[in-house]
DNA sequence: TAGGCCATCTGGTCCT
DNA sequence: AGGACCAGATGGCCTA
């Protein structure tokens, strides 16, 4: 789609971001990782492994106990059930910061890439894109 | 096998 | 008090 618009500036600054080989094929597909796609927060119930259930106990027991070092900040209890549904916002949460990304990458210029465009270069390819077209309106 | 990327968990902090 | 946001830790998967 945007063969014509790209000129060569662009394609330097595309193969610059991440210098991979030319693109087998037109869009990111099948290398798809298992990504956060489908309801990822819907079974809440799986989180009950954690480390919920030591005896019955309604605190949730974090790995490695560290952290109470100075120990004069009071610390805000917490119990299983709300750690579960803590971590299934979280998720929630990531998963639409991901939809964002996903977002983006459609509207940067991506066609010299085989692979999916990480969060980090999708990130920073679009600051070059962003500033190659603000060049290209200040210039015309 | 090492390194990159990502998902998830977790605890701290800020805000309502 | 509780939710949102954030950063650190950890482990899994994938690729060079």
């Amino acid at each position: 789609m945007q063969g014509h618009l790209v000129d060569p500036t662009l394609i330097d600054f595309v193969n610059d971001v991440n210098p991979m080989e030319p693109a087998a094929d037109d869009t990111h597909s099948p290398n798809d990782r298992t990504r956060l796609s489908d309801s990822p927060w819907s079974d809440l119930e799986n989180d009950a492994d954690i480390c919920a259930v030591m005896g019955g106990v309604p605190k949730y027991c974090s790995r490695g106990e560290h952290g109470h070092r100075g120990r004069s900040k009071r610390r805000r209890v917490i119990t299983v059930v709300q750690r579960q549904a803590a971590n299934v916002r979280e998720r929630k949460r990531m998963f639409s910061l991901n939809e964002a990304f996903d977002e983006l990458r459609r509207k940067v210029p991506t066609f010299a890439y085989e692979k999916r465009l990480s969060r980090i270069d999708t990130l920073r390819l679009a600051i070059v894109y962003i500033s190659f077209m603000t060049d290209l309106l200040e210039n015309t």
